[in-house]
RNA sequence: UGGGGAAUCGCCAAGCUGGUUAAGGCACCGGAUUUUGAUUCCGGCAUGCGAAGGUUCGAAUCCUUCUUCCCCAGCCA
């Protein structure tokens, strides 16, 4: 019997049952690549592709990543590197009006953050749909001279009647029966500028009665003068999203061309586009398929760009990287790590079945990786004194903390101790409450890395609150001395010397709703907002932390998982965020 | 009420070209270890697969009917 552990294997999803029977029918073992994208004639000067698959991850520059972003990067950038494939960054940036150079940077320092690359076979697979008007152009224009498409001059309110509903046919636009010439020539000059914003788009002639909505003439093509991030003024028509999408697949080779379960019904058209491009021979065969899955929902969490706007415009969070937010890059400011959203990823699955993660899981996974990323610490956040009463004034000594309970070979610092220190109010109880094991007067606890000592009394204030809790050491106990452990105890609390700690802000944060499911049945989703997201305290913390720096991350014994805030923070006067609790499985 | 999808343990999710006791994870409940009430470790956790019929020696897997939920009528993506 052997005890190695063999590797658990990624677990198996539809998505991976097709890849699986793909790849082992060789469906794709003809492609070639020509190192960039293009049609069917450059293909066709390149050499067979080194990938095995291809997927991509094209997200529109029109806002900034979340959570939800990240299972779609997490499925595509992991299934190409399961197969032996590659997954493309594109840009998916066919809308000039709502595209800014911000977001793609913003969306590609997230990606890279995540842990993925697009760098493969020799080639940097980094892309723009806008670099690929030139050839969207053509492949219009091909429809159009195949009859597959036609210039239509009915406005937008008459095309939206003549669509007809989800139960009634639709009627021929009058418009539908032009000769290809005067299509071709009628695009050419919505091309040329000659035709105002509106006045006509390019639309594919499939079936104005399908039953299926999206095939009824889908428009492919609109005029709009707006100046784009990538291509400036170069054009004032653009493909829409239905027409440009598979051709952005087809130029790249994509193989598995993966989206979220709202494109299902756009996917006889993309199969309609790519079967007549190809038999133009524009595209290569086998042409891209597409294959739809379940977007993430998160409880406790929105994760509609318009909620998030409104979140962000109307000032209920701090901005696009608010610690609160679910936001990749507030994520990533709370302390998030990437190896968490990885292990998060696998956890959950990929499938059609729409459904609700519960937010625990996704904290659960940054506590399991942080766990083993993050060096310990001591803080105390709820300070009260502690005073050692048969311990001399004025004298101090060095107690070895480890940095690493799991990793010995990162070696311990040293903490001060001294007569007066700071601990946890909740370390105290005047009466304990039942299976209470920490201080109560006569009870005894050990000073985490220092001595047992006995608790023998305490002061309070006027209002009746404890201030000072007293107490008395056994000197032969200190941690790491031989016997120390003659004495027993069940408590174990940590502590920082008053004379020796430094103060921090710390920003404890909470989930920003209150409520599962914010927003349901029919209220607005901002009355589900937690009042008290956020609240930020002073506290008391072992010397060494006053030189964290910026998005340092550690375990605050104890407590939980805390990150020095990476605006904020600053050596020498640092800021922390909590990023998650530690499991606290105590019944009070 | 047209079309397209989905329903397996509290939350996810394998399995679904019919064949031994329905994977696994999270949560939960026990117990062990522990100088973090953490971690780790062991054990428990669906005679049941939306419902009802049917086919079969045998069905979560095939057939029929039904129920519930999601998506689609942008010159957005």
């Amino acid at each position: 019997m052997s005890a190695e552990k063999t590797p658990t294997p990624p677990a198996s999803n539809f998505i991976r049952g097709i890849i699986d029977r793909d790849l082992a029918s060789n469906t794709y073992a003809t492609r070639k690549w020509a190192h960039t994208p293009g049609d069917a004639a450059h293909h066709a000067t390149g050499e067979p592709d080194p990938a095995k698959i291809r997927t991509r991850f094209p997200p529109e520059p029109n806002g900034y990543l979340h959570i939800g972003h990240a299972k779609s990067i997490c499925l595509n950038f992991g299934l190409a590197r399961d197969y032996g494939g590659v997954c493309h960054m594109r840009f998916d940036d066919t809308n000039p009006e709502k595209e800014e150079q911000e977001y793609v940077d913003s969306i590609t320092e997230m990606v890279k953050w995540l842990g993925f690359g697009w760098d493969a076979f020799g080639d940097n697979h980094l892309f723009y749909a806008s670099n690929y008007f030139d050839l969207m152009y053509q492949a219009a224009e091909s429809l159009i001279s195949t009859g597959k498409a036609y210039v239509d001059e009915q406005t937008a309110e008459e095309m939206r009647i003549n669509r007809g509903t989800l139960t009634e046919a639709g009627k021929d636009s009058p418009y539908r029966n032009r000769s290809v010439e005067d299509n071709l020539r009628l695009f050419r000059e919505m091309r040329d500028g000659k035709h105002p914003d509106g006045s006509m788009v390019l639309r594919a002639k499939i079936d104005m009665t399908s039953p299926n909505i999206n095939m009824r003439d889908p428009a492919i093509y609109r005029i709009k003068r707006a100046h784009h991030h990538n291509t400036g003024d170069t054009w004032c028509i653009y493909p829409m999203y239905t027409f440009a999408h598979p051709i952005e697949d087809a130029l790249e080779q994509i193989t598995h061309s993966i989206c979220t379960l709202e494109f299902e019904d756009q996917r006889p058209f993309y199969d309609w586009l790519l079967d007549n491009l190809a038999q133009a021979g524009l595209i290569t065969q086998p042409v891209p398929k597409q294959y739809e899955f379940a977007r993430l929902n998160l409880t406790y969490v929105v994760l509609s760009k318009r909620k998030l706007i409104q979140l962000v415009e109307e000032k209920h969070v701090s901005g696009w990287d608010d610690p609160r937010l679910p936001t990749l890059a507030g994520a990533r400011r709370r302390g998030y790590t990437p190896e968490g959203f990885r292990l998060f990823a696998d956890r959950i699955g990929v499938s059609k079945a729409d459904s609700w993660i519960e937010y625990t899981i996704l904290e659960d996974c940054m506590r399991e990786t942080l766990n083993i990323a993050a060096e310990r610490r001591i803080a105390v956040l709820d300070p009260i004194k502690l005073v050692i009463d048969n311990y001399p004034d004025g004298q101090s000594e060095d107690c070895f903390a480890p940095n690493h309970p799991l990793k010995p070979e990162l070696g311990k610092r040293v903490v001060q101790l001294s007569k007066t220190l700071w601990i946890e109010r909740e370390d105290f109880m005047e009466e304990p409450s039942k299976g209470y094991f920490r201080l109560f007067p006569g009870n005894m606890v050990r000073l985490r890395y220092g001595y047992v000592v006995k608790c023998t009394g305490f002061e309070k204030d006027a209002a009746g609150n404890v201030t000072v809790v007293h107490c008395e050491y056994l000197p032969d106990t200190k941690s790491g001395t031989p016997g120390s452990d003659s004495v027993k105890v069940k408590g174990n609390i940590h502590w920082v010397s008053a004379a020796h700690a430094c103060t921090a802000e710390i920003r404890m944060y909470d989930r920003l709703f209150k409520e599962a499911h914010p927003g349901s049945g029919d209220k607005d989703f901002l009355a589900d907002i937690n009042s008290n997201s956020v609240t930020t305290i002073t506290a008391q913390l072992e010397a060494g932390l006053q030189d964290a720096k910026p998005a340092e991350t550690f375990q605050f014994e104890r407590h939980g998982y805390f990150v020095a805030d990476r605006k904020d923070s600053v050596e020498g006067k640092p800021v922390f965020n909590r990023t998650v609790t530690l499991k606290d499985t105590w019944q009070k």
